[in-house]
DNA sequence: CTCCAGGGATCAG
DNA sequence: CTGATCCATGGA
């Protein structure tokens, strides 16, 4: 089907920017993605998106996943209006917006992700989701539910070469799977509660917890402070000296305040690129 | 060889 | 409270 697309959506960017990790870019231009235990595959000519999936699914996943229905080009007026300096990262990368992923494939995910790069997470999220989710057509795999990761042990895990992280990822099921940790519930909540409930995995600190938040959630008033943002925070406020994480989150909620999620995209892209 | 990656736990002051 | 060190692993 085809979908009208605006100014603020572009394709490329929303998938490169660094938040989705199991995408293909395809010989044609357009993408091939896994989310929610589907897969499209989705191009976009200027305004014109077209995706290989129903109205159903439109509707019920895809919809959601892209975040269609809020309004970027308000959101971007609002950051702009209370922060000029983000003007230029923004303009360089206008069609970026914040997908809605799965919570538990962000848990998962931003556990492994810590002090790799981001094409090996990608590599790594591949393997796992091939070795233990389910296939989904033309070769590819689900993410793993939890049901399908709960009789992977840390050795098991430690073979797939996630090092340190394999206890974490063992805890993290395993909270899941016995309702310890209840995903479903967060929605609901805050994000300063909802980090509580994720503070309290083993492996998941402040910045894995707010990529959960921000990636698997949709809550935008979270800033994830990760080796990029620290260098941009410290480039743009802080005169190249060496501010406290703490002092960087207060900026950021100062200077974006509830579109402070948003607002970190922009620079992460930018600074990720050389901006 | 060294250094670093979308960090966090632990321990020393 | 802040800062240093260690943690696996692969790529530059």
């Amino acid at each position: 089907m085809n979908i009208q697309a605006d100014e603020h959506f572009d394709l490329k960017d929303i998938m490169e920017c660094g938040q989705a990790f199991r995408y293909k870019r395809l010989e044609s231009g357009g993408y091939a993605i896994i989310a929610h235990g589907k897969r499209l595959i989705a191009k976009q000519k200027g305004h014109r998106l077209t995706l290989d999936c129903s109205e159903k699914d439109w509707a019920e996943v895809w919809r959601g996943y892209f975040d269609v229905d809020r309004d970027y080009g308000r959101v971007k007026e609002e950051l702009t209006a209370m922060e000029p300096r983000l003007a230029p990262y923004i303009s360089k990368k206008p069609g970026i917006r914040i997908l809605k992923q799965e919570p538990f494939e962000m848990l998962i995910t931003f556990i492994l992700s810590q002090n790799k790069s981001m094409v090996h997470i990608k590599q790594l999220v591949a393997i796992i989701s091939e070795a233990y989710g389910s296939e989904i057509g033309e070769g590819g795999h689900a993410f793993p539910l939890p049901e399908q990761l709960a009789r992977v042990s840390e050795e098991s895990f430690r073979e797939l070469k996630t090092g340190f992280r394999a206890p974490y990822l063992v805890d993290a099921i395993h909270r899941v799977v016995t309702g310890q940790l209840d995903l479903e519930s967060l929605t609901m909540l805050s994000a300063d509660k909802a980090r509580e409930e994720l503070l309290a995995v083993k492996g998941i600190g402040r910045k894995v917890a707010d990529c959960i938040l921000l990636f698997g959630y949709g809550k935008m008033d979270v800033f994830p402070l990760d080796v990029w943002m620290k260098r941009a925070m410290t480039k743009l406020y802080f005169d190249g000296k060496k501010p406290s994480d703490k002092a960087m989150l207060a900026k950021a909620r100062e200077k974006f305040g509830d579109l402070q999620g948003i607002a970190q995209q922009y620079l992460f892209y930018g600074t990720v690129e050389g901006l």
